[in-house]
DNA sequence: GAAGTTATTTGAACGCTGTTCACTTTTGGC
DNA sequence: GCCAAAAGTGAACAGCGTTCAAATAACTTC
C-alpha cells in the first residue's frame, strides 16, 4: 500500500534526523534506523537506495531550516526599520551562528558527511541549497560599491559566507559546552564590520 | 630487537601517511597498514595502541610540515624587502592555501579526523599548533591601529585565520581537479584586502 | 473465490571494519 | 641449555554497508 510505503519513508527519515542530531554521523547505521522504523534493512534499501541518500535527505531538511531562518530574519529586517548593509550582514551571520549553536551535532554530521563524500559526485539539487545561501548574501552586498561588478559580488559573497563558516567551525574544537563562547561572537562581529568597511571604502 | 621494533613503527607511520595522502581517511585500515608493513594487526596494536593514535601521529607530521612552510615564508619576508601588513598577511594566506593544495587529500583526512574525534578527547597538540599560527598573524596585525588593544588583536588574528581556513575548506566541494580554482584565490585576496583596509581605517 | 502474476519485504550471507586475547614464537639473562 | 619475560600472531567478536534469492503480499484475470 502506498500509504504504508510513504509512512515508512517518513519514519525512517525522521529517525535518521533524530540520530544525526543526538549521536551524530557516527551513531547512524542502516540497521539501527530499520530496527527503530520497524522494517528490515532490505526495505530501507528499497526506499532510499543507499545510506548516503538517506543521510543526504536528512541534511537537505536541515539546510532548508537554515534557509528559512535566514529568510525569516531578512523579512523581519524588511518589515521593520531600515538597516544598513553591515547590520543586515551581521544579522545573517548571527542567524547562522545561532542555528549552528542550536543544531550543533546535526550540523557537525552534515559537515562530516559533506567531507566524506567530497571525492564522489554531489547531486545538483544538493548543491543548489547551498547556492541559495550564497544568493541571499550577494543580494545584500549588491547595495555596496561591489554591486556594479557581478563577478566580484559573487566572490565577495562566497568569501564572507565561508569566513563566517570558518569562524563558527573553528569555534567548536575541543569544546564540550554546546554554547558558542563570547570570542566567537566577537570574531564574527569584527570580521563582518571590517569586511563591510573595507568594501564600502573601495 | 629494538631496531626492528623502531623500524616497524616508522614503516607503519610512513605507510599510514602514504595512504592518507593518496586514498584519504576512508582508504585507511589497520589491516591494510599491517599487511603492507609486513606485520600482524596485533603487532600494530602493540605499537600504537589504537588506530586513532596512528592517524594522529601522521597528522602531527603534516602539521609540522605546514608550520615549517609558514616559518620559511616569514623568514623570507624578514630577509627580503619590507612588505606592508596586507602583503605579509596575503603571503601567509597563500602559503596556507598552497600547502592545502599540494596536500589536498592528506589535509582532508586531517580535517575529517579532527571532526570525527571532536566530541571525544581534546587534541591539545593541534590547539597548540593553532595558537602558534594565531600568534604569527597577531604579530603582523600589531602594526595596525588594532595593536593598541591586545584582546582585539587576538580576536582579529583568530577571525582572519579561521576565515582563510573557511574559504580554502569550502573550495574543495565536488571538485575533482586537485588545483584550487581562481575564485578561491580571488576570495582570499578580497578577504585579506578588505579586512586590512577595514582595520587600518579604524 | 481461485489461479496466476506482479510488486514488495525479508534476513541470511558476503566482505569489510576496529579491537581483543589466548596462544605461539622470539629474546635475554643465567 | 634452560627458563622467564617480552613480542608477535591471527582467529574470533560484534558491528558495518550492501546484495539478492526466497517468501510474502497485493493486484488481475478468469
Amino acid at each position: 500500500m502506498a500509504l504504508d510505503h510513504d509512512k515508512a519513508t517518513a519514519d525512517a527519515l525522521a529517525i535518521t534526523e533524530r540520530i544525526l542530531a543526538s549521536d551524530g554521523l557516527e551513531g547512524f547505521s542502516a540497521r539501527k534506523v530499520a530496527r527503530e522504523a520497524g522494517i528490515s534493512v532490505g526495505t530501507l534499501y528499497n526506499l532510499f537506495g543507499d545510506t548516503d541518500t538517506l543521510i543526504r535527505q536528512a541534511n537537505i531538511r536541515l539546510l532548508d531550516r537554515l534557509a528559512i531562518a535566514g529568510a525569516t530574519a531578512l523579512s523581519e529586517i524588511a518589515g521593520g526599520e531600515m538597516l544598513d548593509v553591515r547590520a543586515r550582514l551581521l544579522k545573517l551571520a548571527h542567524v547562522y551562528a545561532g542555528f549552528v549553536e542550536e543544531n550543533r551535532t546535526a550540523w557537525g554530521s552534515l559537515l562530516a558527511f559533506n567531507r566524506a563524500i567530497a571525492g564522489r559526485d554531489t547531486p545538483d539539487w544538493y548543491r543548489a541549497r547551498q547556492e541559495t545561501l550564497f544568493a541571499i548574501i550577494a543580494d545584500v552586498l549588491s547595495e555596496t560599491p561591489l554591486g556594479r561588478d557581478r563577478e566580484k559580488l559573487v566572490t565577495a559573497a562566497r568569501a564572507l559566507w565561508s569566513s563566517v563558516h570558518g569562524i563558527v567551525t573553528n569555534a567548536y574544537r575541543g569544546v564540550d559546552d554546546n554554547r558558542l563562547d563570547q570570542s566567537t561572537w566577537d570574531q564574527i562581529d569584527l570580521l563582518v564590520t571590517m569586511f563591510v568597511r573595507g568594501v564600502e571604502r573601495a
